[in-house]
DNA sequence: TAGTGGTCTAGACCACCAA
DNA sequence: TGGTGGTCTAGACCACTAC
């Protein structure tokens, strides 16, 4: 009946209700263990989740404290887009652009550490035939060098690598910019609008492997709960 | 020597290398805890461990596989702002610009699900004496009423609420603007710049507390790593 | 219905670090 | 240096669900 997520709500509820108030100590795991009635280690896992999502510091010796200043953590996923597109009952479409070895363009080369031709890979992605998102990305074909010969015209490059490249790590930024004439026209929307658009890089150890700027169309809005 | 992390980093070390594919099934728990001669709660907690982070999909009598799409969770941090600031060696500034009791604008008020008259601040944040992100906030004051008592010219709302409303959950939206005449000359931008804004709604149980808007300063990124 | 993950226990030892 | 959290173990029972 006591199972460590009921531990972990009470000791939250405690926490919300300002009996624990924020850099205030709490109990000592084994005080707890006896208060509720069970082994340590359930205590310590309640405590833990409770930590990880920032509610708590825990340190050895001093003890566990409500944290000064709960530093709420929310989780974007990462979504393929077509994914992203079915979810909410949309037909999804996919058009290759341009396709090409080029050298890329210095903010690419400085972010991903590379100097070489890399693949050049331009597409836009529709929901219910209207423009979602326009990507502009680049492949280091040193990395994974089948990409050459899919066809990204049928196959798009965003599904291709989720499925076919591994990564390790990577990073994202999130900004805004004034639509430019052409990128007004791909995204369907007015000359010197605003467009979110989201900057991701992924690596493989050492190696990276894509970098890719999604400009999405007008209106659009990146959400995420915490 | 072997401890949960070692396990861990293992099995990582075996899905990136395509030993264990996406989509197949690694082996069971037991199994593993007699591969690397440990107790099972020990490959438990590292399998839970991945699966948390997405790399793997586990479900009762199924087993544990590897997931097809290895959906990366990206983590923002949701900040105090002058910490964000402080952070990058500049100086925090702060200064209100409007408080006053009104009734809310729709979208607001829809999104909070009242029509009760509320507290509305503008302020303006500075790094720098630069402007650094323009904050229009709604407050419930039926959920903290001591905030009509602060002087919110000198403490700012954002660490005040931060320190003085505990929450249980929220929402999170990143969008693009154009600014807006008066919106470009608070934050220093030419008006028709793209601006990015942050919407946040927090709530302790049923009960809302705030929603605010940051309007950031142009060329401004959100950046988080996964 | 049987196989798999989810969790609990009681005890133990260790790592860290504030006092 | 002692108190605290971090982790491991061996065993057990339970919950879920594919078959």
């Amino acid at each position: 009946m006591t199972g460590w997520q009921d531990i972990e709500a009470e000791v939250l509820r405690r926490i919300h209700a300002r009996d624990w108030p924020p850099g205030s100590a709490i109990p000592h795991e084994a005080a707890l263990a006896v208060e509720f009635g069970v082994a340590r280690a359930t205590v310590n896992r309640a405590l833990q989740s409770l930590a990880e999502a920032g509610w708590l510091d825990r340190r050895r010796k001093a003890g566990t404290r409500v944290a000064l200043h709960p530093v709420r953590k929310a989780t974007l996923v990462i979504p393929i887009i077509r994914a992203e597109i079915e979810a909410t009952e949309r037909v999804y479409g996919y058009r290759l652009l341009d396709r090409r070895m080029a050298v890329p363009q210095d903010h690419v080369a400085r972010h991903l550490r590379l100097v070489t031709p890399l693949l050049h890979v331009a597409a836009l992605h529709m929901a219910d035939a209207a423009p979602y998102a326009h990507e502009d990305r680049w492949i280091n074909p040193g990395a994974v060098p089948q990409v050459m010969a899919v066809d990204l015209s049928v196959d798009n490059a965003n599904e291709w690598l989720v499925a076919n490249a591994p990564f390790t790590h990577g990073d994202y930024a999130i900004a805004a910019v004034t639509a430019s004439a052409q990128m007004a026209l791909q995204v369907g929307a007015d000359h010197g609008t605003a467009l979110v658009t989201v900057e991701r890089s992924t690596w493989n150890g050492e190696v990276p492997i894509t970098w890719v700027r999604l400009t999405f169309a007008p209106g659009h809005r990146i959400r995420a709960a915490f």
